[in-house]
RNA sequence: GGGCGAUUAGCUCAGUUGGCUAGAGCACUAGCUCGACAAGCUAGGGGUCACUGGUUCGAGUCCAGUAUCGCCCA
């Protein structure tokens, strides 16, 4: 017999003993056999910027379950951890603390320095995060974790972008991007933010060359950016401005109109403003249009240049001066006005990549963005030709990774062409399942419909509500959006390419050179053209001796490598001819979109490079691809899974994952999305060290219901008090990570990073665990009850007449638990799955089998039927359990193994050292007995109404009672088979099946065609007053359901087994009711 | 501004093809130290299913509109 458990259940004491247990057998290992059924998770790969919140734990726990059952399933599972190195994220909060701990920036430190400052803060977070990982029980093959900028990854990043430049699918072209002048790179939209800051708008006036009598002699533009004047290269004004007021006024009557009458007052004011500017600014308007269809133009001041008036509908008529000026360089929408009039205008940036002003920008040229700026317009003011300047709210963007003011900016990035092509596009190039699609968004539109199939029979559907996510998912995919990857980054994959320029003439010399490589099938080269068209050198080198291309043409040669040795080895030649190495480096994503590949050695597993403490990679590729499912959230399907697909489809012709499981995003107590960033995320291990890693798993599991995002309302724990915070309310301090406390008024922080500033940190919790922990609990504390029972327990084969209608009841309900557990599992409810086990558990095991167990386990007689039914289910319900709080269970399953190595009922159930290892549950049709749980719940329902009599009258629980029961032979039957049951748990002390007529003074309640009085227990008031109410509900209940059976719609249109239903209910109410009357009447006699 | 979604008990959430006298956990009230468990047991109270209309024999569920909130996109 094994020492006895303690008392209460302290996670602390088992889970690093179990998580070690498992960790030193490997217990989570993948490795390829001879099984065909395989499951396989491939992690969202968490960056390496910070640690992990809250949002990553549900994550992280909702794919542990998934791989747990699987395994258990008897699958060959396999679960992928690793990290990103999120290109930008990690760059900038390493430089961040580089300036704020040494005062430098990157280029005072150089690249490789800085790179390998982020290499080693990302060993450090890489670390954080697995111990995270590893404490929240996560069973990941931790011996095949890559990293996005492993060896094996990045040589698939260099295949698969060989790959696509040669297939025509990257290229390099200008595009508007958001600039961070303090990274020095392109950002992306989503790493934004916008904040809305108090400005100035300013009004300029631009001179008219040459202005004829009537003709206004300066034009008015305003601009919040007064320094982008210097790149102007038009001024615009609406080809109608008259038609155009015209339009607004009629859309502004037409709205006031139907306006209700609390926005009457603001159309109104609308209306007239509109009226008013018809009056003071058409006619202007209308002459400046017919000025600009007659090619006038305006000399831009500062820069002397004279730059025509356009006519363009970006000009509105109803706002400001009625004109605006046009920045094709600085502003996407004068970009889009450059686009509609190229032929009569340019584009001159006059921003360099730090914010100064560059060389176009005159005698601005060296100044700061914001310096310049004031020059400008003190420059602009002495010349008389600032109309006014006005305070105004504007939002600008802000990078979210830096926090300075984005600027656009036209600028050459490498993108990948998202579009349709001419000849569509091969996808899966030389593996069995290469098919062709009209480009790759419509490849990966394509795999989530339902009729479409890969060769191997798969494609993609979303779970749990597949026409929302995935409606998502094809909209975004749908714009076909070019997705561009380049970043100015120094932590990154470096794009592959080297770039020169020639003309055409000095190009034609260079024509061995360009031969060499044609015959290469790891080489590949562009020649592009000034108008972006691309042409292999042969077909350039064609045109060029046809003399179809001017000698002078600059034409840019660009240059993929697709082997990195290949690369370094030629790189002194090709530098030495006047080629240079791109400096840019990928988008993270794209080396993201790679992993459900890369990671198992694409392109050619047995050749991958094997890093220290792992295995070859030789079958992983074809036993574990394509994979199973991908968890992750909502707001990642656009930014990774499509680019995953996307990838999946274009390497290897098939879907990475055939399921798409989203679950919940975690939100703080206010409904904020909780975030790292945001300052309201809460550290996992400070929930694991507060409840428990299992009660953890148990709250994320009960959280994830639907498509239900999740409150969890967060406190902090004082520094200074130890009393909790609610954050929901709580105060800020100085910066968004910091709150006051209330009875101190003293500052803490919730991210734990500010100790250097003294501000002491606090830990942040949840009360919502305590549900989690309560369980665990319970759960220790059965299998304590258990232990201290089973004794010597041996396995004998037990058939059902040796069984307790108790024994056969708990199996019945044991075997809907396995069913409705498994069933909630595949529709991916885990909230559903775990109440079935909870349920189960609970409500059926502790509170009734447990229950009636304890005199059977002290009769010699029945005690040992009694244990090793206890046994099994014990087994069975640690099983059903492992998935979802696996240390407790393997905790248990442990010492149950010890004292009850066989356990079984009718046969011994299957063995395995460790539950992670166990066989899942399966129902076991036999021991289901819908008719035998029915009568179980007469004895129940008995029971309880019993208990509520005691309650209701003040009849203390170890009281005994005595009882006379009259009912009809079949009910009478099923109660007296139960009365060692009945006696348990009513304390009964005597019941008479037989009595001689009705008690006085007695209590009655009613359990189907039962009439059960309880004696010497009554009230008279009490007892009146209780049946009085319960008439008046059942007169209430009677009213509703005749009116309904009264009702011919009701007979006539309802399906028949309602209405029969409905029927059988009244008659129910019907008897009910007359036995309340008549212990009403017997009552009122006494 | 456009799209998607939500609103059910004090709180956090379930509620499948319409059949409901609307559920769970927490919180609350009362009783209980009975040899597994007070992180427990037993019983109880608590809801005009956001609002307004409509469809239907019947609406928490379907449709339209309104309000509030959240997320995504511009």
């Amino acid at each position: 017999m094994s020492e006895e458990l303690a008392k209460l259940y302290d996670p602390a004491a088992i889970e690093p003993t179990i998580s070690a247990r498992w960790l030193a057998a490997k217990a989570f290992a993948a490795t390829p056999d001879q099984r065909d059924n395989r499951y396989v998770v491939m992690m969202p790969l968490p960056n390496v910027t910070g640690a992990l919140h809250m949002g990553h734990a549900i994550d992280n726990v909702m794919q542990d379950l998934l791989i747990r059952w699987h395994r258990m399933l008897g699958d060959n599972t396999l679960w992928m951890a690793g990290t990103d190195h999120a290109g930008i994220a990690t760059q900038a909060v390493v430089e961040t603390r580089l300036k704020k701990l040494e005062g430098k920036t990157r280029h005072d430190l150089g690249r490789d320095a800085l790179v390998a400052r982020i290499w080693a803060w990302k060993d450090e977070y890489q670390q954080r995060i697995v111990r995270q990982q590893q404490a929240m029980g996560c069973s990941c093959d931790w011996d095949r974790q890559r990293f996005t900028m492993d060896e094996v990854c990045a040589r698939a990043v260099r295949h698969t972008f060989f790959s696509m430049f040669r297939d025509g699918l990257i290229y390099k072209g200008a595009r508007m991007v958001n600039w961070d002048c303090e990274l020095r790179t392109a950002v992306s939209d989503d790493e934004l933010k916008r904040e809305t800051v108090q400005a100035h708008f300013y009004h300029l006036r631009y001179p008219v060359i040459d202005p004829a009598p009537g003709e206004p002699t300066h034009i008015t533009v305003a601009t919040t950016r007064p320094e982008t004047m210097l790149g102007d290269t038009a001024v615009a004004c609406h080809p109608d401005p008259a038609g155009e007021l015209r339009r607004l006024i009629t859309k502004a009557e037409e709205k006031l109109a139907a306006a209700p009458d609390k926005e009457r007052g603001a159309v109104e004011a609308e209306l007239a403003a509109l009226r008013d500017r018809q009056a003071s600014h058409e006619p202007l308007l209308t002459t400046i249009a017919s000025m600009a269809a007659a090619g006038r133009q305006v000399l831009l001041p500062l820069q002397q240049r004279p730059i025509p008036i356009l006519c363009d509908e970006w000009a509105k008529p109803g706002l400001g001066s009625g004109c605006v000026k046009i920045t094709p360089a600085h502003d996407p929408n004068d970009y889009e006005v450059w686009q509609r009039h190229k032929e009569r205008i340019g584009c001159i940036t006059v921003l360099a990549e730090d914010g100064t002003v560059n060389d176009a920008g005159g005698a601005y040229a060296g100044m700061d963005r914001f310096a310049a700026r004031q020059k400008v317009v003190a420059d602009l003011q002495a010349a008389g030709l600032v109309e006014r300047i006005e305070d105004r709210e504007i939002e600008i963007e802000h990078s979210d990774r830096s926090g300075t003011i984005i600027e656009p900016l036209i600028s050459r990035q490498w993108f990948v062409r998202m579009g349709d092509l001419d000849g569509g596009v091969t996808l899966g190039r030389g593996t069995p399942n290469e098919f062709t699609a009209p480009g790759l968004a419509q490849a990966a539109i394509d795999a989530t419909d339902p009729q479409w199939h890969s060769n191997t029979g798969r494609n993609l559907t979303f779970h749990p509500d597949s026409e929302r996510y995935g409606g998502l998912y094809r909209s975004w995919l749908g714009e076909k959006r070019d997705w561009c990857i380049s970043r100015q980054l120094w932590w990154g994959h470096r794009i592959p390419v080297w770039t020169g320029t020639w003309t055409a003439q000095q190009l034609a010399a260079m024509e061995a050179l360009l031969r060499q490589h044609q015959q290469r099938d790891d080489v590949w080269a562009w020649i592009v053209l000034p108008d972006d068209r691309c042409l292999t050198p042969t077909n350039a080198l064609e045109l060029l001796g046809r003399g179809e291309l001017p000698p002078d043409t600059r034409l840019e040669l660009q240059l993929c490598f697709r082997d990195k040795g290949s690369e370094d080895a030629v790189a002194g030649l090709l530098g030495s001819v006047g080629l240079t190495a791109d400096e840019d480096v990928l988008d993270t994503w794209f080396s993201s979109a790679l992993w459900p590949h890369s990671t198992l050695g694409w392109p050619d597993p047995s050749n991958a490079p094997i890093l220290p403490g792992q295995s070859s990679l030789t079958d992983a590729l074809d036993y574990y691809y394509p994979g199973s499912c991908l968890v992750t959230a909502r707001d990642i399907i656009t930014l990774w899974v499509a680019r995953m697909v996307i990838m999946g489809l274009y390497n290897l012709g098939d879907v990475p994952f055939v399921d798409c499981f989203i679950h919940a995003n975690i939100q703080d107590g206010k409904g904020k999305k909780m975030s790292k960033s945001r300052g309201n995320g809460i550290d996992p291990v400070d929930i694991i060290e507060g409840y428990g890693a299992d009660a953890m798993r148990y709250v994320m599991c009960e959280l994830q219901t639907g498509t239900q995002d999740v409150r969890l309302p967060v406190h902090a724990v004082s520094p200074f008090t130890g009393k909790s915070i609610d954050l929901a309310t709580a105060k800020h301090g100085s910066t968004v990570f910091t709150y006051l406390c209330p009875d101190t008024g003293k500052e803490f922080d919730v991210l734990g990073t500010m100790k250097d500033s003294g501000v002491p940190p606090a830990k942040l919790s949840s009360e919502r665990f305590e549900i989690g922990r309560a369980f665990c609990n319970k759960l220790w504390n059965s299998a304590r009850f258990a232990l201290m029972n089973l004794g010597d327990v041996e396995f004998t084969p037990l058939g059902a007449e040796q069984l307790d209608i108790s024994d056969r009841w708990i199996l019945s309900r044991l075997g809907n638990a396995i069913a409705g557990v498994q069933q909630q599992l595949e529709r991916y409810n885990p909230s559903a799955a775990l109440s079935a086990v909870r349920d189960f558990f609970w409500n059926d095991f502790c509170d009734w089998y447990v229950e009636l167990s304890k005199p059977r386990l002290r009769d010699p007689n029945a005690a040992a039927a009694a244990r090793q039914v206890l046994a099994a289910v014990l087994d069975q319900t640690l099983r059903l359990c492992h998935p979802f709080v696996p240390f407790i269970s393997e905790a248990i399953w442990e010492r149950l193994g010890a004292q009850a190595p066989v356990r079984g009922i009718d046969r011994a159930l299957p063995h395995s050292e460790l539950l992670v290892h166990a066989t899942w549950p399966t129902p076991t049709e036999a021991w289901q007995d819908a008719a035998l749980e029915e009568r179980f719940a007469l004895i129940q329902d008995a029971v309880r109404k019993i208990r509520e009599v005691r309650q209701s009258n003040g009849v203390p629980p170890s009281r005994p009672l005595d009882l006379q029961i009259r009912a009809g032979a079949t009910t009478r039957a099923h109660l007296e088979a139960g009365r060692d049951h009945l006696v348990h748990l009513a304390n009964a002390a005597t019941i008479d099946f037989e009595p001689a007529g009705k008690p006085h003074a007695a209590a009655t309640v009613m359990c189907a065609d039962a009439e059960i009085h309880i004696l010497d227990v009554i009230d008279v008031s009490k007892e009146i007053a209780k049946l009085q109410k319960q008439r008046a509900k059942l007169e209430g209940q009677l009213g509703a359901l005749r009116k309904k059976l009264d009702n011919p719609g009701f007979l006539a249109k309802a399906p028949a087994d309602v209405v029969e239903r409905e029927r059988g209910t009244l008659a129910q109410l019907e008897i009910d009711l007359s036995r309340t009357d008549e212990s009403l009447q017997q009552l009122a006699t006494e």
